[in-house]
DNA sequence: GTCTATAGGCTGATAGAC
DNA sequence: GTCTATCAGCCTATAGAC
């Protein structure tokens, strides 16, 4: 991990090293401080490079940011494209779409946080070229959420919401993990509740859509 | 609103009207920009007041952010009490936790970007004394998904699991608004889709939640 | 490619007048 | 309570040596 990396880029001279370092030690410290709180000492130190590094390889700070958005989404959207090329029920695929977005984020400590924080803001670090990748995670559970309202087996909802609730109910999860250890180490959590894994939240998340969008009608009990 | 506060505070010296120009402009960069993306100065501007008067009425930055943090926990328990103290079905308490906390979030703008913002740094601002004002907004979540489990109309799911989620979507549905606005600004979006409403969004969440976490087992056919 | 030293620009806070 | 003027501190970027 950091540590490797950090020994890599100290012995030999080592671009594509020093660059993944730093866009890995980035990513943390912008997810949990957001671009201002951030210093760009504190990047270099934590990726073990120097200070000058940052504007030797990507031109300052606002371009290494920049650059780990632009890396971020292009793996996403990579990813993303395997489901959207399957052909499967619209209820697998959106079970597809809910691991792949987790796993992207468990690979990427500070991506949910860095995305959340990025676009709260207004994206008001991303220029209108970025705007269209972006959307196309959106255009991908839209797909799948019209092909099951059209094939009957979601009820007739909105694509827009749902993906809001997706999208926003895993990265929070994601994001918000630091927060839950704090909460944890201060033993303000009742004893009886169980810290969250990951895997345990999205197979919540993918229980809930399948059932929550399901188009069998729900007894008249609970409705009110 | 702001206007009204601002000439007031200009023409008389009005202390109350002060702090609340001074913390209802900073609800809102703060949810936009974060902590260290906002200057005192343009808070100040903002709210029509002068720059030393966040000292002067705050002790500063630190301690206006400490304060609006503390004026909004505060106010979203208290509404919650209400909630908790009903006696009606869980599915129906759990829609008016939601409607609660969508009130809320669009009666103070900025809210639900700040306090994501607080919880994602890990409550880097917040000190041991506010966490228990946060967990208390689970604590009414958890108490409704365990009265529905234990009463059969809720299947066994997780309370953490449960509140994240309604939580997670509902303040990232309401912190993205000016992140929807820029993409219908810049005419990114399909001409199709709807810019989704406050009220859908909550009645989404209501009806996903009611059907999602529902007891009644799911057919056959949608599980995999 | 990497590092050290430094310049230049801002920012938050406040003393003191009103 | 409010405002103006000021200052000390800190941060990013980079020139130039290696």
């Amino acid at each position: 991990m950091t540590i490797r990396q950090k020994r890599r880029a100290r012995r030999v001279h080592d671009t594509v090293a020093t660059r993944a370092a730093l866009t890995g030690a980035a990513t943390q410290l912008f997810g949990e401080r957001g671009f201002d709180g951030v210093r760009v000492e504190h990047i270099a130190r934590r990726a073990g490079v120097n200070k000058a590094m940052i504007s030797y390889h990507f031109g300052g700070k606002q371009g290494l940011y920049g650059a780990i958005l632009e890396d971020l989404f292009s793996g996403i959207n990579a990813d993303l494209e395997s489901v959207t090329a399957s052909a499967g029920a619209a209820d697998h695929r959106l079970r597809e779409v809910v691991k792949t977005i987790a796993a992207q984020s468990r690979r990427h400590p500070g991506f949910p946080a860095m995305l959340i924080r990025e676009v709260i803001s207004g994206g008001r670090h991303l220029d209108d070229s970025m705007l269209p990748r972006i959307l196309s995670v959106f255009q991908v559970v839209r797909g799948i959420v019209e092909a099951g309202v059209r094939e009957g087996t979601f009820r007739p909802v909105d694509p827009v919401l749902t993906h809001l609730t997706i999208i926003g109910s895993l990265f929070f999860f994601f994001a918000t993990a630091p927060m839950r250890a704090r909460m944890m180490r201060a033993g303000m959590l009742p004893p009886d509740v169980q810290p969250p894994s990951p895997e345990a939240f999205v197979v919540h998340i993918q229980e809930l859509m399948a059932r929550g969008l399901s188009a069998d009608p729900l007894p008249s009990r609970s409705r009110r």
